[in-house]
DNA sequence: AAATATGGCAACCGCCCGTTT
DNA sequence: AAAACGGGCGGTTGCCATATT
């Protein structure tokens, strides 16, 4: 059972099916600090995985977003047609679902049961009937106990800081440049960050610094909060800035806060 | 009842692509 | 310019449950 010891020397990578400890780990992670980098978050996180096998498990099994249960009869007709077009396009049939698949389950899908309706498709006239579509693990997600969101580790003090040679902010949430943050947004050498003219100081008060960050990224003419995907779209790129749930209250955001307090020293 | 075959699906692997250093 | 890195995708494997012999 010995691992490659190429470059990592540490505790070795585990492989192989996900235990339920692993899967609340991950889980309890992802819904306090969101996603930001598979590696240093299962690192962070306390999961012996390579970050690849976090973002499977989390993509295909614990979003809270996917659909499991049977496939409606309408479902298959629509992957059938759409394999007519796109072929082995997994990614893209799925995202054409109305249903919250992932290209994973249509494959399988697609593999153990399609091919033989194809095959028989003049004899069968038989119907699916549609179960009831759970969503995957949107229970055990809501049901999520506080405390185990919060033992979730903290993160790394290394990627909690102002790289002020990059001049960026990089948070324990996600890294924030001038190209992931709104526009123009940027830590200048003044201490403060500036964005389209507003420059908030640093140094202010807690109070004021969080006023007046929540102020500029609510700038209805910076970006918007389209609501199907609680995500925050640039007006430029039309692209997912970031998470938009993670900042659309303040107070949810006690660890961008805390973060703020021993960043900026108001505590 | 036990052995073997088959089916279903979660997860891994290799490759690719875009971004960063 | 190129190497490194992170992430996404499709093909495939391997485990486990069920069916068949």
């Amino acid at each position: 059972m010995v691992k490659t010891s190429s470059s990592t020397e540490k505790t070795p990578l585990k492989k192989g099916a996900w235990s339920p400890e692993e899967d609340r780990k991950l889980t309890a992670y992802i819904k306090r600090y969101k996603i930001w980098n598979w590696t240093e978050m299962s690192k962070a996180a306390g999961l012996a995985r390579t970050g690849k096998s976090c973002r499977l498990r989390w993509v295909n099994y614990l979003r809270p977003d996917i659909k499991r249960g049977n496939f409606s009869k309408e479902e298959e007709d629509t992957i059938i047609t759409l394999h007519e077009t796109l072929g082995n396009r997994w990614s893209a049939i799925a995202a054409k679902l109305p249903s919250g698949r992932t290209d994973n389950e249509v494959k399988n899908y697609w593999h153990t049961h399609l091919k033989k309706r194809l095959k028989a498709d003049s004899t069968s006239s038989t119907s699916v009937i549609p179960e009831l579509q759970e969503a995957g693990d949107e229970a055990s997600w809501k049901n999520l106990s506080e405390s185990d969101v919060l033992a979730s580790p903290e993160p790394a003090k290394s990627i909690s800081k102002i790289d002020d040679s990059k001049n960026t902010v990089v948070s324990p949430q996600q890294p924030i440049t001038s190209s992931t943050g709104p526009a123009n947004f940027e830590i200048g050498k003044d201490q403060k960050i500036v964005n389209e003219g507003i420059n908030i100081d640093k140094t202010s008060s807690h109070e004021t610094f969080i006023e007046e960050l929540q102020s500029l990224w609510s700038q209805q003419g910076d970006f918007f909060y389209p609501p199907p995907d609680d995500q925050l779209i640039g007006p430029s790129t039309n692209s997912p800035i970031w998470q938009y749930d993670f900042y659309k209250e303040f107070d949810d955001c006690y660890d961008w806060v805390h973060y703020m307090d021993k960043t900026f020293g108001n505590s």
